[in-house]
RNA sequence: GGUGGGGUUCCCGAGUGGUUAAAGGGAACAGACUGUAAAUCUGUCGGCGAAGCCUUCGGAGGUUCAAAUCCUCCCCCCACCA
């Protein structure tokens, strides 16, 4: 099975397509380009972005050329597809911040040495549009009685938050951008979430209508868990690919923390394994599943934060949660470490304390606060009258026990929240 | 521009003078059960060294012993009409 669609498929990165002959005969030409929108609406991509720039991985993989479009343009506009409410504005200053931070985690999944990979920012050529020329060329092939029958917008029609005019205008930018593209790149493919299928056909059809070629479009998914949630959605917000937002700690946990249902849809999509390898997982028992969980986490941690992060976070799991070692026959080809380093704790969350501070007590409740593992003083005394507060895995009884030197062990006291929050204090001598 | 309907604690959504830190649901957090899973049950769910006090119902003023609730002005959203 070499065949780009067939795989996709099988690995379940596609959700639909527009004409399928054509478009496989497309992908016959090697030298085929694609492409894939990014929104500069943060300076990091999340969870959420990833089955794109897989997708486009996966394409350069095959030998096709991707281009990776960030919207700086399009950003100023704002995507109301998929939205319930109207997107704030962003101004070009963080827009270009934006670009930044985006353009080096898209580089982790794409090759862009040589000409391999193309990166673009649509700002380049929307923000030089003249409203008059632009209105007479592209406009004028839109129809609003179709626009509006569209999903997309009849949804924000039909909800009470409406629908303003820069956000309708978002498709016929959208369509420009695969026009241009097609003009200066030759290519033919855009491929993108499932919000975005009105955009996507709509410069399908402004390239037949101005340029009488006919263009395509691969849907993907949007990825949602088995409880129904949005992929890469957690209490505390989104789960994010830099690290300075999301630890590579907290990500390879986000990972583990995987539901048994979804591991092998998500190594899928989320890893380069090969699919006869993950295809075992549907015959796991639970030791081996939990395994199989690890092996997810750390190959996409490695992917997004590099090996030695990866292996950082798998150890810093193994020295908190107890070592689980991965036998060799599952999911063989992930380079997943056999022997794991529990002493190794670099990433499990800590701090620093003096002795000092130590022998004068300090009472738990405000520590577990001061730790973070407790977002107030209320809710740590709340945490800790539930009995769910841990001190060298002892069970807190009182919120204001005296913690001090002499519950130090090994030069640093564990503190653990509910089952899975941990955080290190780490003891200092000298003052 | 006109008319009508709205803005409540993380979200949805009750509440129309005191008994209201504000029903109910969701999310979240903790406990039990477990496999760092899911489901289920129970509890918690504004802040404060916890006594009591302080802050919250779009914003600013006002009436009142007392206001999310009444009055005035302002801001924002929605629908219909133009």
């Amino acid at each position: 099975m070499n065949n780009i669609i067939d795989i996709l498929y099988e690995r379940g990165f596609i959700e639909n397509t527009t004409h399928d002959k054509e478009l496989s005969r497309y992908l016959e030409d090697e030298n085929a380009t694609c492409y894939i929108g990014f929104d500069p609406t943060a300076s990091s991509l999340h969870v959420g972005s990833l089955v794109p720039l897989m997708a486009l991985a996966y394409m350069q993989k095959h030998g096709y050329r991707p281009i990776a479009l960030i919207g700086g343009g399009t950003g100023l506009v704002g995507d109301p597809s998929g939205k319930t409410e109207t997107r704030q504005l962003l101004n070009s200053e963080i827009i270009e911040e934006n670009i930044c931070g985006i353009k080096e985690q898209i580089s982790r999944f794409i090759d862009f040495s040589g000409g391999k990979a193309i990166l673009l920012n649509n700002a380049d050529w929307l923000s030089q549009l003249g409203y008059i020329p632009f209105l007479r060329d592209i406009g004028q092939h839109f129809s609003v009685n179709r626009m509006i029958k569209a999903e997309i917008y009849k949804m924000r029609l039909e909800s009470e938050e409406g629908l303003n005019f820069i956000e309708f205008n978002y498709m016929l930018l959208q369509a420009y951008d695969f026009l241009k593209l097609f003009n200066s790149y030759g290519c033919r493919l855009q491929l993108g979430g499932s919000d975005q299928w009105g955009n996507i056909v709509a410069g399908i059809d402004l390239i037949r209508r101005m340029r009488h070629e006919t263009a395509f479009g691969i849907i993907l998914p949007l990825i949602t868990t088995s409880s129904g949630e949005k992929m890469g959605k957690t209490a505390k917000g989104a789960v994010w690919l830099d690290s300075a937002r999301t630890t590579p700690y907290e990500f390879y946990q986000y990972w583990i923390n995987t539901d048994d249902q979804d591991v092998e849809r998500f190594m899928a999509l989320y890893t380069f394994l090969p699919m006869d390898e993950i295809r075992a997982i549907g015959n796991f028992d639970e030791v081996d599943l939990n395994c199989a969980k690890a092996v997810l986490a750390f190959e996409v941690t490695q992917l997004v934060h590099g090996r030695e992060e990866a292996i950082k976070a798998y150890n810093a799991s193994a020295n908190v949660f107890g070592v689980r070692a991965v036998s060799e026959k599952i999911l063989p080809s992930s380079n997943i470490p056999t022997s794991i380093s529990a002493l190794d704790d670099a990433s499990v969350p800590h701090s620093y304390i003096n002795i000092n501070q130590l022998k004068e007590g300090i009472p738990a409740f405000k520590l577990f606060h001061a730790v973070g593992l407790a977002d107030t003083s209320s809710s740590s005394r709340r945490l800790i009258a539930q009995g769910g507060a841990y001190l060298n895995s002892e069970r807190l009884e009182s919120f204001d026990y005296l913690i001090t030197d002499s519950d130090v062990d090994n030069m640093e006291i564990l503190l653990r929240a509910g089952k899975k929050r941990f955080h290190k204090l780490k003891v200092k001598n000298n003052d």
